[in-house]
DNA sequence: TTGACGCATGACAGCGCTGTCATGCATGAT
DNA sequence: ATCATGCATGACAGCGCTGTCATGCGTCAA
């Protein structure tokens, strides 16, 4: 009972009666080889059962189809959109994808892109554009795309896909503003540096309308759940009870707004008004629906695989490209405070 | 301005005046390394940055330290929880992780099987126990642990980590009856075999309380989501108005159908019981809180990879053990029928 | 007919590392 | 003093594949 030897490129290079190297080639260059032996090396991979190894490919050609990606965590269920963007995008194409979390830890994250492009990946992607100035460093000298994905702002490394999160957060401030409230706060939950920005945009908003005067912020560096958002918003309503509005800094924290609201009886849009962020379907579905400011998660993920691919087939933007995939405000009932 | 060469085992070796094959044992037994020998190692590798490369090192020795992770799909937020148990279970480890998506497509999830294997991974684990047969052979032959997470039930592969979800769907529907619930009905979404299973111990539990005549089940093969469990509960009070509790196949699906009570003006749990399943942190945040069969996928995920670790270190379980980690029924105000 | 050219194919070496076996040296028992 | 023992280290070959260059053959213009 001795183990079945692996099944090499020779192996059936011999049934194909040609030599290895052509086995390879209508592997990778169909089109260089001839259409009969192309056949005959498709019916001994198929017979045999081959499947390439990929370390050795790796090995010999200093290449690999992998696709680094890098986040700060699994549990963002922000990332799990991205995450379903990034395998759709990978549909019939030979690329792989690596995870690394970093767990917003930035030597973290520049040890993770130094393990990563080591192994000379097709490309990779990471989140946001608050990286170490190592890991910029590490980023600028890879040989590979470098997609920056989440945000859009400063000049990317190579390319960038994302959206302007103060600006994303002062639309939502504005709106909730244009819809008559007068003391609207801002939840936070997982203050990374996208959630600083949306606070900036509230801030920055507030002022603009003349209401700078006091802060009405309440943020944590927990991660956000809904359970957190009613916890939010209770100590919110203990410091400062003439709040008449929230601007969630995630949508599942609104959520938990929108319950607490409802346990406390505070009517919601009339007393309260509500506005998340993300758009999450499950916005829509709340009774009352609830506004967000609406990001394309799964956008952002398969276009960043996109621009990997391109420019694996010699096109694609060129460096220092940014795309700026924007957002959109969702109003909903839960701002609507003529109807309440 | 010519690329750095490669920094390699031979650079190390030469500064630190030992053979390459040294610097590759002070890597992976330092134990087996003079102390002296070691720091003079330690420092060469910092002073120039060296990184290993992991696919001479698979090319060489034939194993990697790649666990694969077959799911069906990254949508599903039940995964988004296995995988946050799955890196929390990697810390600390030389483990890295890659992931395939089957899409619920078992050919597939059998190539996809075939793919990882070829890469001689430290470790695989899989969604579930329907692979087709070709896909039970090669995992049967694999060369590495084998861990089926989600469900047990079968005689595992190798290993299995999971629930019962006949029982724990039969015990959500026996909750309802017994608090005073008589026509309690099924909601499902996206029905994979779980699913089904969970609907068969429904169905199950119905028939033996002698209400097993009509079937009151309505389902989906589309994904689950909060917007969908109120259009499924629409369907069901369409053809079914006497439905007075329903248990859920997804905790989304139960906020749904809070949230369309809710516009139909009906009480819950007075006039609606509802249940969901998996326990997300949302269901006791929710107003009126609500009940769920809880199942611990974080733990499904950490002890995969701890499985897999022990295996590696020569200890772990034997070949045909099967966890079960069960699954808690939490009841809340949501069918707690007396006080509606 | 001849030579240049393009196409399909092949030979060779080597990617960076590790498994295996061999070697040199200090130690302690005889 | 001699030899077996154990430890630290090293030499060698090769994992499976691909980059580079070379070869053989048929085709076409002159």
């Amino acid at each position: 009972m001795e183990k079945t030897r692996k099944v090499t490129l020779a192996d059936v290079a011999e049934i194909a009666n040609v030599s290895p190297i052509t086995v390879s080639r209508a592997l990778r260059n169909p089109d260089k080889v001839s259409p009969d032996a192309r056949s005959r090396i498709a019916y001994a991979i198929s017979r045999l059962g081959y499947v390439p190894d990929p370390a050795a490919r790796a090995l010999a050609s200093g290449r690999t189809d992998i696709v680094g990606v890098i986040i700060p965590s699994v549990s963002n269920n922000v990332f799990a959109d991205v995450m379903r963007g990034i395998y759709d995008g990978l549909q019939d194409s030979p690329l792989g994808v690596q995870l690394g979390t970093t767990r917003y830890v930035p030597a973290t994250e520049e040890q993770l892109i130094r393990v990563f492009l080591s192994q000379r990946p097709a490309g990779l992607i990471v989140a946001g554009h608050d990286q170490s100035a190592g890991a910029k460093t590490l980023l600028e000298n890879a040989e590979c795309p470098v997609v920056q994905i989440m945000e859009v702002g400063p000049p990317p490394i190579d390319l960038a896909i994302g959206l302007s999160h103060y600006r994303a957060a002062y639309a939502g401030a504005q709106h909730l503003l244009d819809m008559g409230y007068r003391a609207p706060a801002f939840l936070g939950a997982q203050m990374d540096p996208r959630s600083q920005r949306r606070l900036a945009g509230f801030r920055d908003c507030l002022a603009a309308a003349g209401m700078g005067g006091e802060d009405p912020v309440v943020t944590t560096p927990e991660p956000s759940s809904v359970t957190l958002g009613g916890q939010l918003f209770a100590d919110l309503m203990g410091a400062r009870p003439q709040t008449d509005a929230v601007l969630c800094n995630n949508d599942d924290l609104a959520l938990g707004v929108l319950f607490e609201a409802q346990r406390r009886n505070i009517r919601v849009p009339g007393q309260m008004g509500i506005c998340g962020f993300n758009d999450h379907e499950m916005m829509s579905a709340a009774e009352p629906p609830l506004t967000s400011v609406g990001t394309d998660r799964f956008e952002m993920g398969r276009a960043s695989i996109q621009q990997i691919r391109d420019r694996l087939a010699g096109q694609g933007h060129p460096r220092g490209h940014a795309i700026d995939l924007g957002f959109r405000l969702v109003p909903r009932a839960s701002t609507a405070r003529g109807k309440a």
